[in-house]
DNA sequence: GTGGCAATAT
DNA sequence: CATATTGCCA
């Protein structure tokens, strides 16, 4: 039993967990609402360096949504009403809105609503209104897609509004809802994922509390206007996009790159090409 | 309770 | 201007 009992205590000793592994630990604990209300943040991580430096757990589940900070502060926001406590604003990035779109395509227009589309976007953080108003947003402009004709300046589709909608190929089916062969995706790879949502949250609670950037200027493209009030317009890149293949022939400039769904018919019809592609498998 | 949609607010 | 919120209804 005793090997020695004046070393089993060395060895103890060295196999606790540095602080640095505890921490995070802890940090799971703490539901994403209350990490929110409390502006609670990973100790070792400065709101302002996003370190993306290739995590070694391929587990890619999630990713975090991005907030805009007003520059004003709430005064009365330093309190425990954790449960209504207000949100900052969402900013849809193309990220973003790429996930959502891939989630409705995955979902099928049937089943793509506001709940599910969240759930299955698991970005946490991420509310059912958020993306409720955003489909809303969405429908409108598939709407005037396809009835988008009138020559004049109301009709098509160059608003600025609709930079962000192109910014993600928008899957054939949104616009044919009408065709005879319609075995959309109902399988839904989600279960009972209502207690699983929560969990996924909890376990990659990276979350982001409002952060106050200030060096907004390095977003690369930047899609919303210099915004000419006192706000900060904080686009940044929640990912680096690390394997990002190199198109030599077809420039990344309007061309839409069609990679999306298919994943269901390509299974189906496609013998030897079973593109059975999970739904967040990349993020660009 | 949830979803959709228009209007309205921030 | 982009989201959020609200009101009203299915």
């Amino acid at each position: 039993m005793r090997e020695d009992d004046s070393d089993w205590f060395s060895r103890w000793e060295q196999d606790l967990p540095s602080p640095d592994e505890l921490i995070p630990l802890s940090q799971s604990l703490i539901s994403p609402d209350l990490a929110l209300a409390f502006d609670i943040r990973s100790p070792g991580q400065q709101p302002l360096h996003h370190h993306q430096s290739a995590p070694p757990t391929p587990s890619q589940a999630n990713s975090s949504a991005e907030f805009a900070a007003d520059s004003s502060d709430l005064g009365g926001a330093g309190d425990e009403p954790a449960r209504t406590l207000k949100r900052p604003r969402l900013v849809w990035t193309p990220q973003l809105h790429k996930r959502f779109v891939d989630a409705v395509a995955h979902l099928g227009i049937k089943n793509a609503v506001p709940k599910t589309i969240m759930q299955l976007m698991s970005v946490d953080g991420l509310t059912r209104e958020n993306v409720a108003s955003h489909l809303q947003k969405y429908r409108l402009y598939l709407k005037r897609m396809q009835g988008g004709l009138s020559s004049g300046g109301g009709g098509g589709s160059d608003p600025a509004t609709d930079r962000l909608f192109a910014s993600s190929p928008v899957p054939a089916h949104f616009l044919h809802p009408n065709r005879s062969d319609h075995f959309m995706p109902s399988f839904v790879p989600i279960a009972t994922l209502q207690q699983q949502q929560q969990m996924v949250a909890a376990a990659n609670s990276h979350l982001q509390p409002p952060q106050f950037h200030q060096r907004s200027q390095i977003a690369a493209g930047h899609f919303g206007s210099p915004t000419a009030n006192g706000k900060f317009d904080a686009s940044f890149l929640a990912r680096q996009t690390q394997t990002q293949q190199r198109m030599s022939t077809t420039p990344t400039l309007h061309s839409p790159v069609s990679n999306y769904v298919e994943d269901l018919e390509s299974a189906n019809a496609n013998g030897g090409r079973t593109v059975l592609t999970l739904f967040p498998t990349r993020d660009d």
